[in-house]
DNA sequence: TCTGGGGTCCTAGGACCC
DNA sequence: TCTGGGGTCCTAGGACCC
């Protein structure tokens, strides 16, 4: 814990719920759910709007569906529009200070007790501290146009968070040093990081519901609960005790991809091929990010949602497609698909920066896709759904027609798609059903936000 | 129509080495 | 002839976060 509130918190307000409402102005004001729409889908940001009728993160789409009213929007992710928005953020927290900590697209901690080249210095009293968060929240909504977010500063990372979920959205709290335990001692337990459903329930147990229930608890008390590491974590944040540091450029420690089926999987062919894809995938980012890694593991989920992993250490890193698929066939096999799979994963760990292969490889190696499968498994069946015009769209997805211009898909069914025709900066636009092969339908980039729709 | 996808960190047991 | 610790690596699982 600093002497003074150094730390800032920033957490986007439903944003990727937002970023639909900027840029489709007939969903503003209106209820929007972002998640998977398939039958498996669960919600990744609900709209206050869609908040008011029970809708949340984590529940799945069925159920937000059950409880939101008709013409509510539910959308697949527009990661790319997302990513361009929160790099928009993200550059302003830089021009604050260089010790930037992003915690995922929407979230991220400023150490503003260092300030950028060329400027003299952040004024940290709560005032000074306090009109950094007013300016802030305005340059965001300016440069974004619209997305807002909620601000907390305190003397550490937990004050900071904790001070930016106390009044959202749209909110700016600074704890002022020395108030920290007023602040946090009423509040549930639930409200400190790390403690999930399994922790609260072990909690509840022993009648600690506050974090001023906690922190009457002794560490030995705690550290039986809770393991060594978490129980002494949580000794020491419900007195306030926190000294993590805002680290810039965390390095990762993983890529992995992994893909919930729409119906479960058995064949062993077909799953081969899914393994195939994502080790494709796995081996493309980090090629990407220069990374190569020892172990990988394969991660399935069966009929019952029974979990496990798989793993296996190479000798030497690898970022080849082709020698991480077939550590994780292998795996596969050894597990076993009895009774269907739900969900496969393909991952590496144990990384570092350098690709010891790529020092002899050659330019034109064969990539995974060019050679045949090695076990010599048979072509697999015929997918499940006929590939047919209407599954290249899906709702939310920004497209352009020929004649109608830009808009985005409302939804699809019976060989026609819904699109509504409109950008960021139109009126709320017409809806037209085209049939789903209408030639002069094409699949768009995000619109600019800041640009007119050319006529 | 129950339960995504991308991660991080911790624990614990066994192998293995000194 | 029966018993050490400490350290590291590997594997598997679980809790948690956004």
């Amino acid at each position: 814990m600093r002497r003074e509130a150094s730390i800032l918190h920033l957490d986007l307000d439903a944003f990727f719920a937002a970023v639909e409402q900027r840029d489709k102005p007939s969903l503003r004001g209106r209820p929007v759910v972002v998640g998977g729409v398939g039958g498996r889908g669960v919600v990744a940001t609900a709209s206050y709007e869609a908040r008011a009728y029970g809708a949340r993160s984590a529940m799945s789409t069925a159920e937000a569906r059950r409880r939101c009213p008709a013409g509510t929007a539910f959308l697949g992710g527009r990661f790319s529009a997302y990513r361009r928005t929160s790099d928009v953020v993200m550059g302003l927290l830089r021009e604050l200070s260089p010790l930037v900590e992003p915690a995922s697209l929407d979230e991220a901690y400023v150490d503003l007790a260092v300030s950028a080249p060329d400027h003299p210095g952040h004024d940290l009293s709560v005032e000074g501290v306090t009109a950094i968060g007013h300016r802030l929240k305005e340059a965001i909504a300016e440069a974004t146009g619209g997305v807002t977010g909620s601000v907390g500063i305190g003397s550490s990372k937990l004050m900071a968070k904790i001070g930016s979920d106390l009044d959202k959205p749209d909110g700016l709290v600074v704890v002022p040093p020395g108030g920290e335990l007023a602040v946090l001692h009423p509040l549930p337990v639930t409200r400190l990081g790390g403690v999930g459903p399994a922790t609260a329930e072990r909690l509840h147990q022993i009648g600690v519901r506050t974090v001023g229930d906690l922190a009457a608890r002794s560490l030995s008390d705690l550290v039986s609960l809770a393991g060594r590491a978490h129980g002494s974590g949580l000794y020491a944040l419900a007195r306030a005790e926190d000294d993590r540091p805002v680290v810039a450029d965390r390095e990762a420690k993983s890529v992995s991809q992994e893909e919930t089926f729409e119906r479960d999987l058995t064949d062993v062919g077909v799953l081969n091929r899914e393994i195939d894809a994502m080790a494709g995938r796995v081996a493309a980012r980090l090629r990407d990010s220069a990374l190569s890694g020892r172990t990988v593991t394969l991660k399935l989920r069966r009929y019952d949602f029974t979990t496990l992993t798989r793993s296996q250490t190479l000798a030497q890193p690898t970022d080849d497609a082709r020698a991480i698929s077939d550590i994780a066939r292998r795996l596969l096999t050894a597990a076993g698909t009895q009774g269907g799979l739900r969900l496969l994963g393909v991952g590496v760990s144990g990384l570092s920066p350098y690709a010891q292969g790529d020092l002899f490889a050659e330019d034109d190696a064969p990539q995974l896709d060019d050679v045949p499968a090695a076990d010599g498994s048979p072509a697999p069946e015929e997918p499940v759904e006929p590939v047919t015009a209407e599954a290249r769209w899906w709702p939310g997805q920004d497209v352009r027609h020929d004649d109608l211009g830009a808009g985005w898909v409302w939804g699809r069914g019976l060989g026609r798609v819904t699109v509504r025709f409109e950008g960021p900066l139109t009126q709320p636009g017409p809806v037209r059903t085209l049939r789903s092969d209408d030639p002069a339908l094409h699949p768009a980039e995000p619109p600019d936000w800041r640009v007119s729709e050319p006529a």
